[in-house]
DNA sequence: AATAACTATGTAACCGGTACCACATAAGTT
DNA sequence: AACTTATGTGGTACCGGTTACATAGTTATT
C-alpha cells in the first residue's frame, strides 16, 4: 500500500501539501495539485482511513442498530440508509440487538472504540438515558421508529395514531360494521399508538367492545394467526380487521384461510408498514410508512450533525399513506 | 476518552506492560495485571481500534457484500454472519452491490482503505480475477452462493443440482405427471444448476418437453407470476411446478390463484431456498438451503484465514433438504 | 515605500496503540 | 561459580494520516 509519504516523495512535495490536496483545504497551486493527483493515481494511492480516524478525523463509518434484520421492515430501512450513507461516502455497520439491552450496551462500547461517527438506532429496549449517555460519549444518535418525548433526541417516527385511524376509517368506508384490531406488543409505543388510532376511529361506534382488541406478544406471523383465531372465537361476526403490522396481517390471513373465511368478501383486512409484501394472496391493503424516506432523512440529518450543524433535537413525525390492495376491496357479487 | 498512557500513568507501569495485559501476550506479573486491570476499569478505558488497526493489527471489521438486502435470502445470511462475527468480536459492514460491477469495485477500494479484515461476498457479477485481485491486496475473501471452478477461492454453495432433482422427484412421488420448471436468470450459475437437476429428474419422462421450462429475468415475485402464466398457456395440463426460488414460487402461486387453479389439489408447487416464508397460504414446500449454516461456516473459515491458518481454497458444497409443506401435499378427496 | 494580506509550501508534533529491543532479576544447569 | 534460560518491565520507533506553526514570495492597500 502506498502511503501519503510515497506520494509526497514521488511528486516532490511535502506530505502537508499532499494532505491539502486530499482534503481540498488550504492553498495549493493548480499545477502542484495536478502533479500530486498524477502521483496518487500512478501509485494507486488510497488514504488509510484508520490513520485518518486516529488523527482525529471521521472514520467514515456509521452504525445501524436494529432488533432483527430478519424482520422485513428492517432490510427496507437498511437499504435506504446504506444507499444514503454510500452517497455521502460513509459505510454502514450492521448491528442486530434482539432488543436485548445487554447486547445494545456491548455494541455501544464497540461503537466508541471504533470511533464510529454516528448511530441510527431502532430500539424498543433502550431508554432515553442510554441514548443520551452515548451522545455524551460524543456519538451523535438518531432514533427511528421510536421517540423519547421531551428528551433532546432526534427521531423519525411515523404518525402511527393517524395511520391506525386511517386504516379503521377505511374499513368503515368499505362497509365494515364490526372491526377488530390485532395489536402488537404493548411494550412498543408504536403498537399503543396504532391502537389508539383504532379506538379513535371506532370507539364511539355502537358495536364497539374492548374485547375486539387482541394483543400479540410479538410482531410476527404466528402471533397474528393466534390473535385472529382468538378474535373469531370471541366475535364470529367480525367483518373487518386492522392488524398492527403487515406480518401479523399475514398471520391473520392464514387463520382466516384455515377457517374458510373469505378475504375480502366476508372479512376485510388492513395491515400496517407498507412492506412490499407482494408475496401473499390476496395482496394486503396496508398503511404505508415512508420507510425509505425515513432512512434517507435520518441519514441526511446525521450528516448535518456530523458537520457540526446545530439541529433541532426532537421527533419528526412522518405522514403515512393508505395503500388499497385486494384484501380490503369491496367485492360486487353478481346478482 | 482514556488512553493507554492514562492507564499506564494511573497504574504506575509503562504502556508496554499495559499493552501486554491488553493482548494477554508476553510476561506480566499477576499482581501487576490486577492493578492494571483495576486502572482500566476505573478509567472506563476501551482501546482505540483505530489506533490498533493503524499499528498493523486487525480492524475487527469484516464486510458482507450482497446484491440487495431486500431480497429475503440475504437478511437470513446477514443475520447468521453477524451473529457469528459478533461471537468472534468482529463487526460487519453491509454493502449492497446491486450486482453492479462498478459499485463492487468502489466498495473494494473502501475495504482496502478501511483495512477491513475480510470479505464475505455473494455476487454474480464479479469474476474470479476481481476476487483474486482483492486477495492480492491482502484481504481474504469468501464467496457464498457462487463458486469459481478451479480458481483458488474459498466458497460455500448449496448443492443446487441435487436440490433441483430432489424437488422434481418429490413432485413425481406426489403423483405429478407433467412438471414444469420456472428457471431463474440464466446468468446465475445456481439457476442453471437447479434447472439441470430438474432435467436430470424428468428429462427422460415420456411427457418431457423443453417448453416446460420458462425463464425469468430475475429472482422476484413478478417474474414468477409471468413465467407461470406463460407456462399454463403453453401447457394447460401441468400438474406440478418446480420454481427456481421461493419468491418466484410465490409469484407462481399468485398466477395460479388468479387462474383459479387450486394448489395443491390441481397443481403442486415446490420452491427453492427455504426462506421462512410463513406468510403465504398455502405454505410453500421448498428445498431448504442451510443458509444459517453457510453463514456460520463462512465466518468460521474467514476467522481461520485471518489467523493465518492455511485453508483449502475450494468450493464447499452444502447439502440441501426437502421441506414439505402444504403446496405439494397429496390431498385425499372424500369419496 | 512600508505594511498588510494573500498564496504556496515545508517541518514536525501529534493521535493511541504495537512490538522490538534493552535491561534487570530470579531460577535452573553444568 | 559461571552460564543459560525464564520472567518481568520500560523505552521508544513505528503505523499513516492531520494540522499548527514557520517561512517566503506575491499582490493590494495606504
Amino acid at each position: 500500500m502506498a502511503t501519503i509519504r510515497d506520494v509526497a516523495k514521488m511528486s516532490g512535495f511535502s506530505v502537508a501539501t499532499v494532505s491539502r490536496v486530499l482534503n481540498k483545504k488550504g492553498y495549493v497551486n493548480a499545477a502542484t495539485e495536478k502533479s500530486i493527483v498524477a502521483a496518487m493515481s500512478a501509485l494507486n494511492y488510497t488514504p488509510s482511513i484508520a490513520a485518518r480516524s486516529l488523527a482525529g478525523k471521521s472514520s467514515g463509518t456509521i452504525a445501524l442498530m436494529v432488533p432483527d434484520i430478519l424482520n422485513p421492515f428492517f432490510p427496507e430501512l437498511a437499504r435506504a440508509i446504506e444507499d444514503a450513507a454510500n452517497g455521502y461516502g460513509y459505510s454502514v455497520i450492521l448491528c442486530n440487538s434482539d432488543n436485548d439491552l445487554q447486547k445494545e450496551m456491548n455494541y455501544f462500547d464497540m461503537l466508541v472504540s471504533k470511533k464510529v461517527d454516528g448511530l441510527i438506532v431502532a430500539s424498543y429496549s433502550l431508554g432515553p438515558d442510554q441514548i443520551l449517555n452515548l451522545k455524551k460519549r460524543s456519538i451523535p444518535v438518531i432514533a427511528i421508529d421510536n421517540h423519547f418525548g421531551a428528551h433532546p433526541i432526534v427521531s423519525f417516527v411515523s404518525d402511527n395514531r393517524a395511520g391506525g385511524a386511517m386504516a379503521t376509517r377505511h374499513l368503515l368506508e368499505q362497509g365494515c360494521r364490526k372491526i377488530a384490531h390485532i395489536c402488537g406488543p404493548m411494550s412498543i409505543v408504536a403498537s399503543r399508538e396504532r391502537c389508539l388510532g383504532y379506538e379513535e376511529a371506532c370507539g364511539t361506534q355502537p358495536w364497539f367492545l374492548p374485547s375486539l382488541i387482541a394483543t400479540s406478544d410479538d410482531f410476527h406471523v404466528e402471533g397474528g394467526t393466534r390473535a385472529m383465531a382468538e378474535l373469531l372465537k370471541r366475535h364470529p361476526d367480525i367483518d373487518g380487521v386492522f392488524a398492527g403490522n403487515d406480518l401479523m396481517a399475514c398471520g391473520a390471513l392464514k387463520a382466516l384461510y384455515r377457517l374458510r373465511r373469505k378475504v375480502p368478501e366476508e372479512i376485510k383486512l388492513v395491515g400496517f408498514d407498507g412492506l412490499a409484501m407482494s408475496t401473499v394472496v390476496p395482496e394486503l391493503s396496508t398503511i404505508a410508512q415512508p420507510i425509505r424516506e425515513m432512512g434517507t432523512q435520518a441519514m441526511d440529518y446525521l450528516i448535518r450533525m456530523l458537520n457540526g450543524e446545530r439541529v433541532e433535537e426532537r421527533a419528526h413525525v412522518m405522514d403515512v399513506t393508505l395503500v388499497v390492495k385486494q384484501s380490503s376491496q369491496i367485492v360486487h357479487t353478481r346478482g
